[in-house]
DNA sequence: GAAATTCATTCACATAGGTTAAGAAAGAAA
DNA sequence: TTTCTTTCTTAACCTATGTGAATGAATTTC
């Protein structure tokens, strides 16, 4: 039971962890579930959770100075998503959160997050080296919008996330790609007639 | 003396620092010069050091999978700049950071880092929102480039940091924008024109 | 199951930015 | 100074993506 969630753990900060520390944290995390298309944080709001998703799919939003909304992330099985400034700023969040398919989750609030943190020690790195991760991410993400072109970025993505094309519209890829969808129909033509 | 320094991490962790707490911290930095034209840190080398400017400019670039580097970050004066992916995973650096400047800064160490962390829980906090504030700011800034063309971006570089202008290169600000020497070159004409 | 949305495709045309190449200007070095 | 190197500008042409509009398919709603 939640062999997974033990993994993805100990995979970033490098380290086991004992049964009861584990069993511990497991303590502070709450099942959640979402229906299809629901919003599970709107922007403007409070983000009182970070969530680890068991099953399902959610997509972050960032909405920019025009009001036009740009996919974020992608966040399906094995994921963390939430919007971490927010959460740890307690400011209004930047970011809206929805789900593409039923989701369940597990849920940690800020309460708990702090709690966690007094009790585990290692949780402190874990959240850290999360965030830093999703920056680097941010990172490479913007040094390759500048070097590859669409259609090269779209075959990535669909590479790495072949189900993708089964369980995301085109129209929310062609978001997180950066084009219209317009012209993410246009590619895909194209790389069938090659 | 340091009271730049001082209002940079009151401001980030929303508290003010006692005198002693702040002298302490201090004590951890170490002041370090760099002369203009300085590589400062080499990609896939280690990155041990976090640095605070006090005087001059540096630039930190990104390699991409095709050898192309990419501006990343203006550090000047009141800034922070390091590869925090290589500092605290303790591998190899992903970023190049050098001076355009000479450069007067105070570096922490890692080991300096881990002793500060241990004494001061505060500045564990001042560094988490440190990396929270990078990641925002790169999610920020693929929002804009997916919403406004170069010339909006190039303009609103240049709004909030008219000193660019006389202090760094325009090939360096394309590389930052995402667009090529001669395309700023074109529309810096088309500004003039208008 | 019909009506109403939402989503994907296609096309013609417009435009931003890339590419190549040449020369001017500005700095650095001698 | 003169030379050498780096940076900036300009221009002609090319390509990727945006725009707007029409159409059909798929989904949702009643």
């Amino acid at each position: 039971m939640h062999q997974n969630l033990r993994q993805n753990i100990e995979r970033k900060i490098n380290t086991a962890l004992s049964d009861t520390d584990f069993a511990l944290f497991l303590s502070f995390l709450e099942p959640v579930t979402f229906p299809k298309k629901t919003i599970v944080l709107e922007a403007e709001h409070f983000c009182s959770n970070i969530y680890y998703i068991e099953k399902g799919l959610l997509i972050s939003l960032l909405t920019d100075e025009k009001g036009e909304k740009h996919v974020v992330q992608f966040a399906f099985e094995d994921h963390w998503i939430s919007d971490l400034y927010s959460f740890f700023s307690q400011k209004p969040a930047i970011i809206t959160i929805e789900t593409l398919e039923d989701t369940m989750a597990l849920a940690i609030t800020k309460e708990n997050f702090e709690l966690a943190m007094q009790k585990l020690p290692q949780f402190e790195r874990f959240f850290r080296i999360l965030i830093q991760n999703a920056y680097i991410h941010s990172q490479q993400r913007i040094a390759k919008t500048f070097t590859d072109d669409a259609e090269q970025r779209y075959k990535d993505l669909i590479c790495t996330n072949p189900n993708f094309l089964q369980r995301v519209p085109q129209y929310l890829i062609a978001s997180f790609l950066g084009i219209k969808p317009q012209s993410l129909s246009r590619i895909r033509q194209n790389m069938h007639k090659k």
